[in-house]
RNA sequence: GGGUGUAUAGCUCAGCGGGAGAGCACUACCUUGACAUGGUAGGGGCCACAGGUUCAAUCCCUGUUACACCCA
């Protein structure tokens, strides 16, 4: 049966998929001989939905695991998801809350079987979009974050970090979000540009309350818990009061000034109040300070939380304060402090603020105890393996992003007061003291040495970081703590494949973690793409309004369309502006492709049993071998670089430039010629080159290229899933075909400049031909004539006038177009050629005239301009000589 | 403030120490038995700017400008 004229995507699509899956194409084989090959998959979030980064990255995953399985590798894509903490929490608060009622009122049993209905409910949403995009990992081994396995592993590990004092508890400040009332790291900080204020207050001196101290701060409210003014050491204006006190207004409270250098004399007014529990430099100033006698005498050893949890003001503070939000607060002690002329100026000011990066809103540092990794003793070995190669960075660009945070590192805070995620594996005894065990029994065995029998213990409350399970991800999905053969086989994995935004939060601690625990990297190569943008370079967002649901994508143009076009764009350190027009024009290489095959299979092309490619003695059959040949190893060679656009390129051009435009025109004079030995090689050469191309788009086309199989190989093959990769030694023969397609170029360019019509056959007058030319020209004559619509060909000896012209390889070229020609037309163009021809001359002969270029250059480079020279000199003669007789 | 990257055709981007490329857009012509989601041909570039190295620079180096991102 004929092939419809168009590709009909989205009927075909889920059928071949579900085809591979149950047929198991997807699964590693652990005990085959061949070498193993292993990709983690980024597990997304397990209630997410595919957006255009997902397809980005796992198309360029699958790409890669689908030419490793054609180069005969064992390939593992490991996929999973993972369980987000703080995000998944959010939506099923949302829900609750739609219903009136919170996640308190539910308590934590309740709420954790909320949780899991929805991740029942949604969980799958994702892996199916996966397999819409055709990805092909091993979904029998599908992990998700919170299995038993893996949690397993989050136990073992964060006990075993305690237990090699890596990993501890601390009271210390940390970036607290007031809405969603959990701790989150560093990285979990967004600082943002905007618009605030610079408050100079004045702090009477309290030995002469007629002077001041004008503090600058752009949060006044925390002024309630200071517990001292800094001062530069060296600042002149203020030496005199170092050691002196001032009354802290409103509060009313006597605190000292002291001397640090953490106050900066050019920053506002040179004075700085000291917030110890509200500010991490001020905390780091307390720190320095607090054994002096100034501070010990102070509320609290001058370390004075304002906040609760929601971050409103508590018992700390003057009644009339208490419970008010910190933004009303402010208002408010500006206000007062207004009425009594305590401010001594207001400047607008743009300032960095942190925010939560979930929940948007203004971070507040609170002293609070938190579990610490000590993130500095793990980086050590992380920046070693970078240094010295056993991981490398692809573009290498990115390992100084990865040192410069590995290199400043801070404790790495992992608890969260959330409930959805791994509960801290720590129990405390009735005085506080902590157990950290694998499990409460062991828990208790341990407490029970200090307090007797069946002390009471009460478990953590806290969650562990979603990303300190992420980070065991590539050995805990692979069957730690046992020793499994897949931890042998594919541990450390070959490439990460992945966005810059995540270097810190995964990928440096998947190598710190990687190294701690297994002993090596989990990854040879990291390979880090750009980010999926608008048209206009915006980046994606659903405020903006501007994403492209790749789902859509697919159902418009087709899976594969979408594919390459990511692929193509994919070039290095650069982020990707994706257009749809860009889409569209890849839905239309799939139409050409797939009519290519249409025409292949309308002139009988099909699998023959004794073709041998190498043997083929047609030079149109040798060129396209030779060019299949070149072009699937180029494919090769840029994949196994990483270059996606390249390679993406590559095969387009071969398929579009090659294939389509000029060996199915020469097939055609064929395929209604008589000879019947050349039709038949053609044939068998058109459907070898064909399935050839298959195999080669397969990693970027998985669909179409399957679909089109069923007619170019797969009664001989099977799935071309697991063909190999071409591997064509080429025939010799087959050069003299670049010659014919300059030829036809150029009657066609004369042809189309003078206006000739299509319809018009013409004459070809060759003079000046080598014998070898005039041998090809004979040869491929039925091309020439077919594809530059030439009625014949002679050799002439000498000039004919009333004659277009032009000069390719030495021979000169004459239309006689007597009755058709345009003489004015002809003779414009002919000095176009020649003005072109000039100017190139004139290069040259800079370059050769050039002493120092002739004594330095390489004698190879020398020659080509020498060559190169002479050819246009011939051919600038020959054009004047054609310009001459049209005049003549 | 520190760092990284980018600047090539109208747009999006490759490229490279020695002849400026692709896709899209544009212009003209063409329904020729694979494909109009197509074919043929064509126009279009001080390769950001200023220095330097070199026989030779779009490419290497330095600086400047602009933009983007990361960190503080």
């Amino acid at each position: 049966m004929t092939l419809d004229k168009n590709y009909s995507a989205t009927a075909v699509e889920p059928q071949h998929y579900a085809a591979w899956e149950q047929a198991g194409l997807f699964a590693c084989q652990t005990h085959s001989p061949q070498k193993p090959f292993c990709i983690m998959m980024p597990p997304p979030n397990v209630t997410g939905n595919l957006h255009m980064g997902h397809a980005l990255t796992f198309t360029l995953q699958d790409i890669l695991v689908r030419f490793q399985r054609m180069q005969g590798a064992d390939a593992l894509w490991q996929p999973g998801t993972d369980h987000a903490g703080i995000a998944t929490q959010m939506v099923v608060e949302r829900q609750l809350a739609a219903q009136k009622t919170d996640r308190r009122t539910l308590g934590r049993e309740k709420f954790l079987e909320k949780v899991w209905a929805w991740k029942a409910e949604s969980g799958g949403n994702i892996t199916r979009q996966l397999r819409r995009l055709g990805a092909s990992p091993d979904w029998s081994r599908e992990r998700f974050t919170m299995d038993a396995g893996l949690s397993a592993a989050v136990t073992k590990i964060f006990v075993q970090l305690y237990r090699e004092k890596l990993l501890y508890r601390d009271k210390r400040l940390v970036n607290w979000d007031p809405t969603l009332l959990t701790a989150v790291s560093d990285l979990e900080v967004e600082s943002r540009d905007v618009n605030g204020f610079m408050w100079h207050i004045k702090y009477p001196v309290v030995k002469d309350p007629t002077q001041f101290l004008c503090i600058a701060t752009t949060r006044p409210e925390t002024m309630l818990g200071d517990g001292a003014v800094a001062v530069n050491p060296n600042d002149e204006r203020y030496k005199h009061l170092i050691g002196e006190y001032v009354t802290l207004p409103i509060a009313n409270r006597k605190i000292p000034v002291i001397a640090d250098e953490a106050a900066d004399p050019e920053m506002g007014s040179g004075a700085v109040k000291i917030t110890a529990a509200h500010d991490f430099n001020d905390f780091a100033v307390w720190q320095r300070h607090r054994d002096k006698p100034y501070f010990a005498q102070q509320q609290n050893g001058g370390l004075i939380n304002l906040f609760d949890e929601h971050a409103c003001l508590n018992d700390n503070v003057p009644p009339d304060y208490r419970g008010l939000d910190r933004f009303v607060a402010r208002k408010k002690i500006v206000a007062e402090l207004e009425a009594q002329g305590l401010v001594d100026k207001i400047v607008p000011l743009r300032h960095a603020v942190p925010h939560g990066d979930r929940s948007g809103v203004v971070l507040e540092p609170r002293l609070s105890d938190q579990w610490y990794v000590d993130a500095a003793a793990l980086a050590a070995p992380a920046i070693r393996a970078v240094e010295e190669g056993r991981t490398q960075f692809v573009p290498a660009t990115w390992t100084n992003t990865y040192y410069s945070w590995l290199k400043n590192i801070q404790p790495w805070c992992v608890s969260r007061q959330l409930w959805w995620g791994h509960q801290i594996p720590a129990w405390y005894g009735p005085d506080g003291q902590v157990f950290v065990a694998e499990s409460e029994a062991e828990a208790m065995a341990e407490a029970e040495k200090i307090y007797g029998k069946n002390p009471t213990l009460t478990r953590d409350a806290d969650v562990l970081d979603t990303w300190f399970s992420s980070a065991l991800w590539p050995f805990s999905t692979l069957g730690w703590p046992d020793t499994t053969a897949h931890l042998a086989r594919y541990y450390p994995t070959d490439v990460l494949v992945t966005g810059f935004d995540i270097i810190f939060f995964w990928v440096a601690r998947m190598m710190m973690m990687g190294l701690h625990v297994m002993g090596d990297v989990p990854f040879r190569t990291v390979y880090i793409h750009g980010l999926i943008r608008d048209a206009d370079g915006q980046k994606m967002s659903k405020t903006k309004g501007n994403v492209i649901d790749p789902l859509s994508v697919i159902d418009q143009y087709g899976c594969d369309a979408l594919r390459l076009t990511l692929a193509q764009l994919c070039a290095p350190g650069r982020d990707i502006r994706l257009a749809e027009k860009r889409i569209e024009g890849n839905r239309n290489f799939v139409t050409k492709l797939w009519n290519a095959a249409r025409f292949c299979q309308m002139n009988d092309c099909v699998w023959q049993e004794n073709f041998d490619h190498r043997t083929v003695g047609l030079a149109i059959n040798q060129w396209i071998v030779g060019e299949i040949s070149q072009c699937a190893n180029n494919v090769a060679e840029q994949l196994k670089n990483y270059r996606f656009d390249l390679a993406a390129q590559a095969a387009y051009a071969f398929v579009w430039d090659q294939f389509c435009d000029w060996y199915v025109e020469f097939a055609k004079p064929v395929f209604a010629g008589a000879d019947e030995v050349a039709k038949a090689e053609t044939r068998a050469t058109a459907a070898w080159t064909m399935e050839q191309i298959l195999r080669m788009l397969q990693p970027f086309m998985p669909f179409v290229t399957a679909e089109l199989f069923k007619d170019f190989g797969a009664q001989k093959f099977g799935t071309l899933m697991t063909c190999a990769w071409p591997d064509i030694q080429a025939p010799q023969g087959g050069q003299d075909v670049g010659l014919i397609i300059k030829l036809i170029s150029a009657i066609r360019t004369v042809r189309s400049e003078l206006n000739v019509p299509g319809s018009a056959s013409i004459v070809l007058l060759v003079k000046d031909a080598t014998p070898h030319q005039q041998k090809a020209l004979h040869d491929y004559a039925s091309f020439i004539q077919r594809l530059a619509r030439v009625a014949s060909i002679e050799f002439v000896a000498a000039s004919v006038g009333q004659s277009a012209q032009d000069v390719v390889d030495g021979m000169t070229l004459m239309l006689p177009l007597a009755d058709v020609i345009d003489l004015a037309a002809e003779r414009t163009r002919l000095k176009k050629e020649e003005e072109k021809c000039k100017a190139e001359i004139d290069k040259i002969n800079v370059k050769l005239s050039n002493s120092d270029f002739v004594a330095k250059a390489p004698p190879e480079v020398i020659d080509d301009h020498r060559d190169r020279l002479q050819e246009n000199q011939e051919r600038l003669a020959k054009l004047s000589a054609a310009q001459q007789l049209l005049s003549a």
